[in-house]
DNA sequence: CACAGGTCAGCACGATCGTTCGTATTTTTT
DNA sequence: AAAAAATACGAACGATCGTGCTGACCTGTG
């Protein structure tokens, strides 16, 4: 399915990711890409046809990222609510550590919420992808017993969702450092209140 | 203290604001602003000395406009949980109706969270300014009775600041008509757990 | 050894960026 | 009415944008 990508190739899309993590997928220059990768611009732009598609590779990296930091650890952890808590621990680290400019996905979102075209669609499929995987963790949670037996699921998701994006914001703009606290307070109340 | 505006440079901001509320503030071209006004870029460059003069000029309308739509409107509802609510409710419509493209400081919020410079310090302050607000505001509704003597303000409004966040994500990004919904449903949670 | 394919640099393209300048026209002040 | 200030324009600036073309170098297959 995935075909092999070269060493160069992976070298670009680094560091394209962590520069667009800081400017954005919109304004990231290909020019400025290659002069901190250290090669031609034109070299550069060889291996990707456009400027779309080096932006959508960005963003797939991104994602890929993104499952292999948050994600995947957590589905050590015990199914339901222990899953759940690695889930926003792993988000904090994800959020403050992996990346110059905090999450590239939460820039990318609100960048392309309005810009139509091929873009936003990958962005939105890879957000509804996310949302499932959470309501999916969500579920098995109560199947587990942890919450009760009626819960709005999606509604749990979309309150989870909100605390991290609110995290994200209060950590890195406004440079709160009890912005961890107040995301895992967040958290350990939502799950006390739908027990 | 403020300074008249002329007809002109009114005309001018309120189109830069939407533009930029659909493209973000980053990406506000100049030519493109004139284009849509209808004059000269010269002629509008004029107005503003530099491009940073002109988006500090537009990250100040937009938040003279939220404070107009979103918070002068609740001051007229009774003190506490109702001018909460009316606080949220006057979001949904800031947020779905007033802009092409969404809450125009949201944008700038993800937009500047990394970009060192006087605009970030700008947009740091009108957020800390508006959490401010919303901190006083349910400090009444403390006051009123309406929640518990021991409540943590601090809390209280981050998870109130990420609901309406989240919403702007759902409605704009995902198109989930249920946004509205889900973020009334936190609300009066919100409220209901802490009275 | 020849040849094909891929990798990369150099150069150039048209477009657009923010900004400056000189100038004509209008408005305000004296 | 004369002088000063504000307003808007067209043209041009150097820089950078995404992209295409050409050719050198390298690698591996026949």
């Amino acid at each position: 399915m995935t075909k092999a990508i070269s060493q160069t190739k992976e070298k670009i899309l680094e560091v394209a990711l962590d520069l667009s993590s800081r400017w954005g997928l919109v304004n990231l220059s290909i020019g400025e890409l290659a002069k901190v990768v250290g090669m031609s611009k034109s070299g550069l732009f060889g291996h990707f046809k456009s400027k779309e598609s080096l932006q959508k590779m960005v963003l797939d990296l991104a994602s890929m990222n993104f499952v292999q930091t948050v994600i995947k650890p957590s589905t050590k952890e015990s199914r339901g609510v222990p899953r759940l808590n690695a889930i926003v621990e792993n988000w904090i680290t994800w959020s403050t550590d992996k990346h110059q400019g905090g999450c590239p996905i939460v820039t990318a979102i609100i960048e392309f919420d309005d810009r139509p075209g091929s873009l936003r669609d990958h962005v939105k499929i890879l957000q509804k992808e996310m949302l499932n995987g959470f309501n999916k963790a969500v579920s098995i949670a109560v199947d587990e017993g942890h919450f009760k037996e009626d819960l709005d699921t999606d509604q749990f998701v979309y309150e989870l969702y909100s605390y991290m994006i609110g995290f994200h914001i209060f950590a890195r703009l406004m440079n709160q450092e009890k912005a961890k606290t107040k995301l895992r307070k967040s958290f350990r109340d939502l799950v006390a209140r739908n027990a």
